[in-house]
RNA sequence: GCAAGAGUGGCGGAAUGGUAGACGCGAUGGUCUCAAACACCAUUGGUAGCAAUACCAUGUGGGUUCAAGUCCCAUCUCUUGCACCA
């Protein structure tokens, strides 16, 4: 036999000249679709928590390629964008070689845990042959009309120098470094994502997410239904519009609260009497981060604008209007009408500024807290004796479009995605400035528009892409009106090339087209679909959209792309804690693969817990793994001659099939493993065991620790190599034991047990029941009042 | 605050409403060895008992049921999302 890393090598090696994990494009077999998020080739190299989904995605291929399916299961890289940059200025490299270095370490270390990965289709999201068609895809957006220059206030990480979007700047902080993030008004390219939040709401209906996924993209999107109301301004022939889920509650509308960016204050800036106390205010809270503005403070801020006065069209009252930073620009109307009575944060700010509060629901004490419950209507003109929400909403929608002073009104928290970046490292968005034309697209024949060859990759200062400094490159001409004209020096967001890879792998070497339609029908939906939870609601929202629109005209089959999305839990350090550099319990796969071989590891990954749940490593876990996979090695030495399996191994090889195809299917590894090595349990305590039987082992096995399987199933000369045998069937019939020993409970508790047999009639069964001493010791002077049998399982003895 | 998920031995974790703790780790004792490692055998939820066995035990309190870790109600704790979203 010959050690484990040999043996590893060998196999690899063979899997790969024998080509018997590339996928075909065309095939008789069912077609089968498998993808495993494409991982950033980072610095660190591959990380234990890889391991874990790529090996349960590995396994479920390899087990349904023998089951007869034609899979595709690829593997590419994710290497644009600010983590493949910052290691490059760290590193004093440049990007596309620090990334090639990257991706052969990525690389080697993938291919030594013996992924069936079919590396003919492998690309990288910096291949030009691959950007080319992000670009092209791009300019279908702007075709479109789906893309768009704003000038946006941004998230501006000070420390990136990069504009990042609010999804990239959750909580406040730039997601890559944690610095707090600042607002500065830029010109962004964006794409108009917020046309789709209902359709990316309705989509789910079409895949079999988990729940948790489907909740994180509802919860994202964000949809919330109620009205737009304009309030008239006394002091000018305007008015404010806001946005309200509670139009039931207009009658207690005590005053306005506007953002503190809100156009109508530079608007009217003349006719206001303390702009400067104003002007003091909007500076204070642009200097606060986006994280303490959006921090729930009982302490609310906010100044009175004086000199502008709205009026509630219900009832023709004159309130005061305020600005305050409770209100965000970017949502709704960047103005709310405030009932303090009804809304806590109203509550707050009307109790500190001492304005009145209406009460307009019964139900609360409104002198304590805002009533935020349902109840009777009060004070409230037509409203007044109803008493659900429901239906005050209704009627109030109803009587403000009959005066038209409002209407219905959905809104979404999703903005429109934020599509530049001032970044080298990326792909260059293919568009040329021209003074008469304006937005030119390059031509297809041009693309794609590649990335110069220059040393300064850093960023600048002033906010641009280093791109704009390379004049050789920004200066050309325009494709329509041949006048000098500048190229666009903004590039994508890593987000860009990560949004339609999967339709790639269909067909990843096509340069006439981003894939053929060919491929596409072949493929269809990407069947199952692993990644981390953290991609949950971004990255799945982002490909869903740019899906939907790549439907919507008419270049893909499918509206929705992705059939089943499951995530794997992480692996944290040992103890618990999570895995860091820091704290110097990272645990490196090739190190686990020397000591303890790959398919150990990747044994043990599958051991270690519930597949969706986050697990502490443990090496002593994984040591129990390779114990395991030694018993099996050993175990060969009882291998005899013989093509059935025997009498005594019938039943549980039989049950251990159905067993382990079911857990697989189901991402159950966990049980699919104890499975095995309880077969492994029942196999050692033979004298011998047949061919047959230990390679039906070794099948079984094989998704999850392919190399020994293989190997083992060479040296014993048991037949062709498992990746081209076919998964074992079991017999039904023979999982069911004849005999077995069942529970005999009196009134519930396990008092003895009893040898039955399948066959026993419930008679026969009670009769033996009631022979077991301990049970007539329980059962003595007392009277019998049922016998529940439960054939097969168990008997309970209800006495009195 | 809202939403989702989870609470089971020393640990990771198993259990279509039917013998709770499978399987593995660790631990203890033993065999092998000059010794160790490896391997193998035995034991291993708690309490009491020589034992048979009994009682207790799946966060807590109720309920449904012949039977509840599993179903229902309430409650506590933890984790993860989302969060001045009007």
């Amino acid at each position: 036999m010959l050690p484990i890393n040999e043996i590893e090598k060998k196999w690899q090696k063979y899997w790969e000249d024998s080509q018997v994990f590339v996928a075909h494009n065309n095939s008789d077999k069912p077609k089968y679709y498998y993808l495993v998020e494409f991982p950033y080739p980072s610095g660190a190299g591959l990380h234990v928590g890889h391991v874990r989904s790529y090996t349960a995605l590995d396994a479920m291929a390899r087990k349904k390629r023998m089951m007869g399916y034609n899979v595709l299961f690829p593997l590419g890289w994710d290497a644009f964008g600010a983590p493949a940059e910052q290691y490059a200025i760290k590193n004093h490299i440049h990007p596309k070689k620090a990334v090639e270095e990257n991706i052969k370490v990525f690389k080697e270390q993938v291919k030594k845990l013996g992924m069936s990965v079919d590396w003919t289709r492998e690309f990288s999201t910096t291949d030009p042959e691959y950007y080319k068609w992000t670009q092209w895809q791009f300019l279908k957006f702007f075709e479109h009309g789906m893309a768009y220059k704003a000038k946006k206030n941004i998230n501006w990480c000070p420390n990136c120098k990069m504009g990042l979007s609010n999804e990239d700047a959750s909580g406040g902080v730039c997601e890559r470094c944690g610095t707090q993030v600042e607002q500065r008004e830029k010109e962004q390219w964006m794409l108009r994502m917020s046309d789709y939040a209902q359709d990316l709401i309705d989509g789910l209906e079409d895949t079999d997410f988990q729940e948790r996924t489907k909740l994180a993209q509802i919860n994202w999107i964000g949809k919330s239904t109620g009205a737009e109301v304009s309030f008239k301004i006394k002091e000018v022939d305007d008015s404010l519009l806001i946005y309200t889920t509670r139009p039931d509650t207009l009658y207690g509308v005590t005053f306005m609260v506007v953002a503190p960016e809100h156009p109508m204050i530079d608007k009217y800036q003349d006719l206001i009497n303390n702009m400067d106390e104003i002007k003091a205010y909007r500076e204070m809270a642009n200097k606060k981060s986006e994280l303490e503005r959006t921090q729930l403070v009982k302490d609310k801020t906010g100044v009175k604008i004086s000199g502008l006065t709205a009026i509630n069209p219900i009832n023709d009252k004159e309130i005061p209007i305020y600005i305050s930073d409770y209100v965000m620009m970017n949502y709704g109307t960047g103005a709310i009408m405030a009932v303090p009575a009804h809304d806590e944060r109203d509550y707050d700010f009307a109790k500190k500024f001492g304005i009145d509060i209406i009460e307009v629901i019964k139900g609360g004490d409104i002198s304590k807290e805002a009533y935020t419950g349902d109840g009777e209507m009060v004070n409230s003109g037509v409203l007044n004796g109803l008493t659900n929400k429901k239906d005050s909403i209704a009627k109030m929608i109803a009587h403000l479009k009959e005066r038209g002073i409002g209407h219905e009104k959905t809104n979404f928290k999703l903005q429109d995605w934020i599509f530049s970046r001032q970044r080298f490292w990326g792909e260059p968005i293919p568009l040329i400035y021209c003074e008469d034309c304006g937005w030119v697209a390059v031509p297809e024949k041009d693309l794609p528009v590649l990335l110069p060859d220059v040393t300064e990759y850093e960023p600048t200062d002033d906010g641009e892409s280093p791109l704009a400094k390379i004049t050789d490159w920004v200066n050309t001409t325009c494709p329509k009106c041949g006048k000098p004209a500048r190229r666009e020096t903004d590039t994508m967001p890593n987000w860009a090339g990560s949004s339609w890879y999967w339709l790639r792998y269909m067909d990843p070497h096509n340069d006439k087209e981003f894939v053929s339609q060919e491929a596409l029908k072949y493929w269809g939906k990407l069947d199952w679909y692993n990644g981390g939870m953290e991609h949950a609601a971004r990255h799945l929202l982002y490909a869903r959209f740019w899906n939907q629109f790549l439907y919507n005209i008419g270049l893909v089959p499918n509206k929705e792309p992705f059939k089943v999305r499951v995530s794997h839990g992480m692996i944290l350090g040992e103890g618990g804690v999570k895995m860091s550099k820091s704290l110097g319990n990272v645990i490196n796969p090739d190190d686990m693969i020397k000591l303890y071989g790959a398919d150990a590891l990747r044994c043990y990954e599958m051991f270690i817990g519930d597949y969706e749940k986050e697990v502490a490593w443990s090496e002593q876990g994984l040591n129990g793994c390779k114990r395991f996979i030694d018993r099996v090695i050993r175990l060969g030495n009882k291998v005899v001659e013989g093509d059935e399996y025997s009498q005594n191994l019938e039943k549980i090889i039989n049950k251990s099939i159905k067993k382990v195809t079911e857990d697989i299917d189901s991402m159950k590894f966990n049980t699919a493993v104890s499975t095995l090595m309880i077969l492994l349990n029942e196999m050692e305590k033979q004298d011998t065991i047949t061919k047959k039987e230990y390679r039906t082992l070794c099948l079984l096995l094989n998704p999850i620790a392919p190399h020994i399987t293989e190997e083992l199933n060479a040296v014993y000369e048991m037949g062709k190599p498992l990746c081209e045998s076919t998964w074992p069937v079991w017999d039904e019939a023979k999982t069911v034991e004849e005999e077995k020993e069942i529970a005999v409970q009196v009134n519930g508790k396990v008092r003895s047990t009893i040898r039955v047999n399948l066959n026993d009639d419930e008679e026969t069964i009670k009769e033996k029941a009631l022979q077991e001493e301990n049970v007539i010791h329980h059962i003595a002077d007392k009277e019998i009042v049922k016998v529940i049998v439960i054939k097969g399982k168990i008997i309970n003895i209800v006495v009195k």
